[in-house]
DNA sequence: TGTACATCAGTGAACGCGCGTTCACTGATGTAC
DNA sequence: TGTACATCAGTGAACGCGCGTTCACTGATGTAC
């Protein structure tokens, strides 16, 4: 990205060019998206919202799919950052990786409709590699920790993988539920995400068996 | 319900009173939401679908949000069919859990839109009582294995919650990543979800532990 | 059994809405000379 | 340093769209007598 054009000679916008019309426009996007979800998100209201013309988006996206691309990788940004912050609170291996759910979960908290526009099927494998790249940083932290983790186990690559995919649906689970609004009584009873999430995962995990057949 | 009004005397739809439309307009937004997602439905093409005019569902429903609890209402009703049908393939309680759960994540996997709506943001603890009653059903199915299968922890009911939810988040995440195309790769290489699900959740739980303070 | 009538489930037109996107345009900017 | 000019980032009007919802209406149905 370079840097804006014009910001050096002026801060204020003129009348023509903006200066950083494209940064100010996913950033437009991304307070509407976490104000009042993704649905209320249009090129016509961002463009509003920043005092220019209906029109002007399309000098910085093709389409409306774009900005939307550029909101979720703002996003997975955002999850790396939260990651990293909490991973200061761990002390070992495994409480890393609880530091990792926690961050997860109290990311989806904090940015509920976000947490939807990242996950959700309007973004997806075929989008811009930049969005890719962004959204595997995040994933690939908790593949490495769970590298760490399983020690000599490690070497059977499906063991890492599983284990990852657990940890991932695990946090992934219980920040849909608490985005969607299914938890609230346990919400308020654990008094924070944070909170519910460390329970959950230190509790004892599901109790399953094989089946037959 | 009641039976429907002129069934017995036409099959067919006479140029009026179709005799079981509200029925059928769940049914046809049903299968609108399963082809071709949420967005895609709307009062009219439902309508459309059926070849009554645009203003006959009201009649029957007093706002479009009413026509999505009936169609919530019929997919928590076929979850619960999936996790009793799956219920089958299990031999002890250990298995019954992991039969759950595959079958949790072998609906949402068959059916990825309908499985949005219906715990998507949409809808929500404020509807219909048949609504909440009938979601509600599924997850005691899991609430009433854990309880079982703890024993003696069982005794503390938070247990028990805990222990739901985690079970609940397992799958819930899994059948979420699945449904939003993030998992494509390990769902070629497993064959199908169901057999995915089982995997994952037979392998070895997430090691964590306690953060610091 | 026949009929008058209330009720109910439909019709079809219309409303206002906000959207994505395109178009011909114009004003500002930076650069080559 | 001054100027001509290409380029670029905006403008504002317009397009067509499908939607949710309301309205006055009408045709079919079931029932009381």
């Amino acid at each position: 990205m370079p840097p804006p054009r014009n910001q050096k000679t002026s801060k204020k916008r003129t009348a023509y060019h903006h200066g950083d019309l494209r940064r100010a426009l996913v950033e437009a996007g991304l307070a509407i998206v976490d104000q009042d979800g993704i649905d209320a998100l249009s090129l016509r209201n961002a463009a509003r919202k920043i005092g220019v013309s209906q029109a002007a988006p399309y000098a910085h996206f093709k389409n409306k799919h774009a900005i939307l691309e550029a909101i979720g990788t703002v996003g997975f940004n955002m999850l790396s950052d939260y990651m990293r912050r909490f991973e200061k609170k761990a002390r070992d291996l495994p409480s890393t990786l609880t530091a990792y759910g926690v961050a997860y979960v109290s990311f989806a908290a904090d940015h509920p409709h976000l947490f939807k526009l990242m996950f959700g099927a309007e973004l997806s494998q075929r989008d811009s590699e930049e969005f890719i790249v962004t959204a595997a940083k995040a994933y690939e932290m908790i593949v490495d920790i769970s590298r760490d983790l399983l020690g000599e186990d490690a070497a059977d690559e499906s063991h890492v993988s599983l284990h990852a995919m657990y940890s991932w649906s695990v946090v992934h689970g219980l920040a849909n539920l608490i985005v969607d609004g299914k938890l609230n009584e346990p919400l308020t009873e654990a008094g924070s995400a944070a909170a519910l999430a460390e329970q959950m995962l230190t509790s004892r995990p599901p109790i399953v068996g094989p089946l037959k057949g």
